[in-house]
RNA sequence: GGGCGGUUAGCUCAGCGGUAGAGCACACCCUUCACAUGGGUGGGGCCACAGGUUCAAAUCCUGUACCGCCCA
């Protein structure tokens, strides 16, 4: 016998553990068409935070729905070296031992890095277990595990070969804390108060002309190098061609005409600084201005500065520059100003400097084209589609993809440098030896290259080299390319776009056909959720106290597409509810001996309320499917959280209550073997999404005869084909009238404070055949339902003013309350039900007085018209009737 | 500045040409033999605003206003 309430606590770890140790999640358990989704690999450091939590429940619950329907479903899951995260961890760890990685070198550093990630590394995994992720564990991999790294060192060597890697000197966004270079992606502006200084350069052979430019960043005048103005700026025009004196300085600085500089905005005359801004970059560039990099890698003045102003951190060099400047009597003014500056994106407390090294390149705009085309032509899909527009904006206008970074922890760069700096790009130093030796005619001593690369470049290859790639594993023939890919908008272009671009270079296939794009998890106010604000949800605090399922299901209906994620607790609680309903549900199906007899085929089943939730159970599990197909992971939850609730629990469980306690043997065996069938097709179609309370619902009440029903866990069993049965339309009609019967009475009795413990009896007016069958069919669910006494029928209705009285689908029924009835309130209730049925009518009849609805409107929708008027105003006059009856 | 999305019941959101819906919250009734993590009943909406298309618009189009997000 089932306990009163469900406790996750109790079932869910034991429950995956006999999963995993059984085999379950393992590809080829089901022996069909491969299923394929590769699970964006959470960072090695991370812990499971509440997107994580929407993003894999969403991919398990395909995963296990295409599972069950017979799909060789592989969910490939793996961690992810996250190159900056992993190093700052491990570097805060040496800091608080006094020392760091310079200290301790390269090699032991790396070493160490390794050791944590053994230690405490992929804490992520067993989080992920608790939720009930079904990923083929046994195939688990680490973007920088031997196999992985070669395909990064072959994809590397290759696009070198194809001159589509290459070293470049330009401006990079520079992280002077973690000093090294990072990606435009890897930049977030933030809105920072600040002001807008106006300084005054002398020019070359005018006395007391001065031009004045405006700037954000003082500092760096240090590295200006020139001056742009508009040329059709009348204010400048003379100025054109002249040098201007830079302040502090002394150097000569040439003024120039360019397009860039905004004449509505500041001064309209523009600072060039051309090593420390990538707008100044571009003009230097076209003016052949001198690019003079003021900074060291702490963004420290270095000695291109004046003697006064080096080693000064660029904060400090602003107030010395600003002051100096005064002193000299050359600040204009100086304008509050609101801008927005570079940050770095993981601790946006870092002030991004543009910086000028040379850098690794991946030609981004070559490897785009393809990617574009495959997206425009339909081999790789968006859903919801909107995302492929943002898409193409960003494919279309990409920017060459800096690689490389100054760390440590990664995939270090394939490239080896002889003596005169000559570089040699190989899969290893032995074939880079080889080469040189070639080159320079006899052996030499080769350096490698200390950077490693963005760990957006493995991610890049994830779909094929956690199968094996470059190696022709049988798993990669079958398994790849991938089915969908599952993520949030915010890595479209980090990664998703870059897998698209790898996979169709490397392997000539798209890595999927369809990448499904799910909305940000955002607190109850929608707020981004963070560590700061305080508001943050954690997936495992909500799955103690509510259990896995009631967060997954959460997560699940409510993730519309093209919507944010809402998250509260207390809607996970709603869903724990739901969950003990269901296993309620299930305590009733067993204490009422609903067991399944082997021969039993819904087929065969007679009994009209039995027919009835067959054709609902088959409906419920084509929407489903039909959800599920469209990625509309919201619909499929909530036609599974009606049918369970709406219609299985509060419906067919009540009206079979009377047969299952009746005397009726043959009646009482079928509504038993129908109630427990349609309870054990219930728990597979909410397993993909509730996997642990269906899985021990499975156990329990089916545990005895498991093997005959097929053997094993439901996790493996066969997914509902229900949805092929045709409804039976006459069965479906029945029920619907017996609830707006039962409805009706419900309502009456509440409006006329009708004690609920009161039986009272109903009798129906008139001698239709048909009518009175039904009645007696549901006499006993009619009775107690609504609480009724007795039922009878009248040829007419009995006069006076003691009864209430309801119209059902035409026909009235009479509920004496003589003691009870308020007549007041009766009149009161007739009268609105009356009113509104007159307010339809008078919308209908309005449609229906207007000839070109009826001449142009499809037939069947006026049809439908006269219909519903017809039975409106049937309503109409019963109640009228009614009415009368109480004077 | 460019792009995308949103505006529907007190709250959170479905619906996206043909009778305005759900969950929660609220009010009232009920410890009736699965479940009070429950059952029953009910109140509550000019579907942001203005035009247009259509026999018919919450739904399609255009514009406006506010609110988000992304990219400069």
């Amino acid at each position: 016998m089932l306990d009163k309430t469900y406790s996750p606590q109790d079932v869910e770890a034991r429950l995956y553990k006999a999963w995993e140790a059984a085999g379950c999640f393992k590809h080829g358990v089901k022996a069909g068409k491969p299923y394929t989704i590769a699970l964006p690999p959470p960072n090695v450091t991370g812990s499971l935070h509440i997107g994580h939590a929407l993003n894999h429940t969403l991919q398990d619950v395909l995963i296990r729905w295409q599972r069950m329907r017979g799909r060789d479903a592989l969910w490939q899951p793996g961690t992810d070296h996250a190159g900056i995260a992993t190093q700052l961890i491990v570097e805060r760890q040496l800091a608080q031992q006094q020392t760091n990685r310079h200290q301790m070198g390269r090699e032991k550093f790396v070493e160490r890095i390794w050791q944590w990630k053994a230690e405490s590394g992929g804490m992520i995994t067993g989080q992920q277990r608790r939720l009930g992720e079904s990923c083929d564990w046994s195939r688990e991999r680490f973007t920088m595990d031997d196999g992985l790294s070669a395909a990064v060192r072959k994809v590397f060597v290759e696009l070198y070969r194809e001159g589509l890697i290459y070293k470049d000197k330009r401006l990079v966004n520079w992280d002077p804390k973690m000093q090294t270079a990072v990606s435009d992606l890897e930049v977030e502006s933030i809105e920072v108060k600040s002001h807008l200084w106006y300084f005054r350069y002398p020019v070359e052979g005018m006395a007391d002309t001065f031009i004045t430019v405006a700037t954000t960043r003082p500092e760096t005048m240090l590295g200006d190098t020139g001056i742009a103005v508009h040329p059709e700026d009348e204010r400048y025009r003379h100025l054109v061609g002249k040098f201007a004196i830079l302040p502090l300085v002394g150097r000569r600085i040439p003024i120039v005409a360019d397009e860039y500089s905004d004449p509505e905005k500041g001064s309209g005359a523009v600072k060039m600084t051309p090593a420390h801004d990538f707008n100044d970059f571009e003009v230097g560039k076209r003016h052949d201005l001198e690019m003079i990099n003021i900074f060291d890698r702490h963004a420290h003045l270095n000695e291109n500065v004046p003697e006064k102003y080096r080693g000064l951190e660029r904060f400090a060099a602003r107030k010395q520059v600003v002051a100096d400047l005064e002193e000299l009597g050359l600040v204009e003014k100086i304008e509050p100003n609101t801008h927005m500056v570079p940050h770095d994106e993981k601790s946006k407390t870092v002030v991004i400097e543009p910086y000028l090294t040379e850098q690794w390149y991946v030609n981004a705009a070559v490897l785009a084209k393809p990617a574009i085309e495959a997206v425009e032509q339909g081999d790789i899909q968006f859903v919801p589609k909107n995302w492929e527009k943002t898409y193409f904006e960003w494919m279309r206008n990409i920017q060459p993809w800096c690689i490389s970074r100054q760390l440590w922890w990664g995939h270090q760069i394939p490239a080896w440098y002889g003596p005169d700096g000559k570089v040699f790009v190989a899969y290893d130093e032995a074939e880079a030896q080889a080469e040189a030796h070639t080159h320079y005619g006899k052996a030499v001593t080769l350096t490698r290259d200390e950077d490693v690369l963005d760990t957006w470049f493995s991610s890049a290859l994830w779909p094929f080299s956690t199968l094996g790639w470059p190696e022709q594993t049988p798993v990669l023939k079958s398994h790849y390319p991938t089915d969908v890919l599952v993520t949030g908008f915010d890595i479209i272009f980090f990664w998703v776009a870059r897998m698209i671009m790898m996979g169709l270079h490397f392997t000539k296939k798209a890595p999927f056909h369809t990448v499904y794009i799910h909305a940000l998890v955002r607190d109850e106010k929608g707020q981004k959720m963070s560590k700061t604000k305080g508001n943050v949800l954690d997936p495992l605090v909500l799955i103690d106290k509510f259990g896995a399922d009631a967060l997954r299901f959460a997560l699940t209906i409510f993730a519309a597409q093209g919507r944010d994620v809402k998250m509260s607790e207390q809607r996970v609680e709603g869903y724990r509810n739901f969950a003990t309903k269901l296993w309620n549900a299930a305590r009733f199906a067993e204490m009422n001996g609903c067991a399944l007899p082997d021969d039993f085929s819904p087929k065969s089943v007679n009994g009209t309320v039995n027919k009835w939730i067959l054709g609902r159970l088959g409906q419920a599990v084509r929407d489903v499917d039909a959800a599920l197909e469209a990625y509309k992971f919201n619909e499929a939850a909530g036609a599974l959280y009606h049918f369970t609730w709406g219609t299985f629990c509060d419906w067919y469980l009540e009206l079979i209550k009377p047969a299952l306690t009746g005397e009726d043997e043959a009646q009482k065996a079928e509504t038993q073997a129908t109630c427990a069938y349609v309870l054990r097709q219930l728990i597979h179609l909410l397993h993909p999404f509730m996997p642990f309370v269906t899985e021990e619902l499975w156990e329990k009440l089916y545990g005895a005869q498991k093997e005959q029903a097929g053997g094993g866990f439901l996790m493996l069993r066969d997914w509902p084909t229900d949805g092929a049965r045709a409804e039976d339309k006459v069965a479906a009609a029945e029920i619907d009238w017996l609830i707006r019967l039962i409805d009706a009475v419900r309502a009456a009795r509440s409006a006329l404070n009708v004690p609920a413990g009161a039986k009272i009896a109903m009798q129906g007016v008139g001698d239709d055949p048909g009518l009175i069958r039904r009645l007696l069919r549901h006499n006993d669910p009619i009775k107690r339902l609504a609480r009724i006494e007795t039922i009878t029928m009248e040829q007419t209705a009995p006069a006076g003013s003691g009864c209430a009285r309801i119209v059902v689908d035409g026909t009235t029924f009479v509920l004496p309350l003589a003691n009870v009835i308020d007549i007041a309130k009766e009149k009161a209730r007739l009268a609105k039900e009356r009113d509104k049925a007159l307010t339809e009518i008078a919308k209908i009849d309005a449609k229906l007085g207007d000839a070109t609805f009826v001449s142009r409107a499809p037939e069947a929708v006026v049809e439908e018209q006269r219909e519903r008027r017809a039975a409106q105003t049937a309503m109409a006059e019963k109640l009228a009737e009614a009415l009368a009856q109480l004077g």
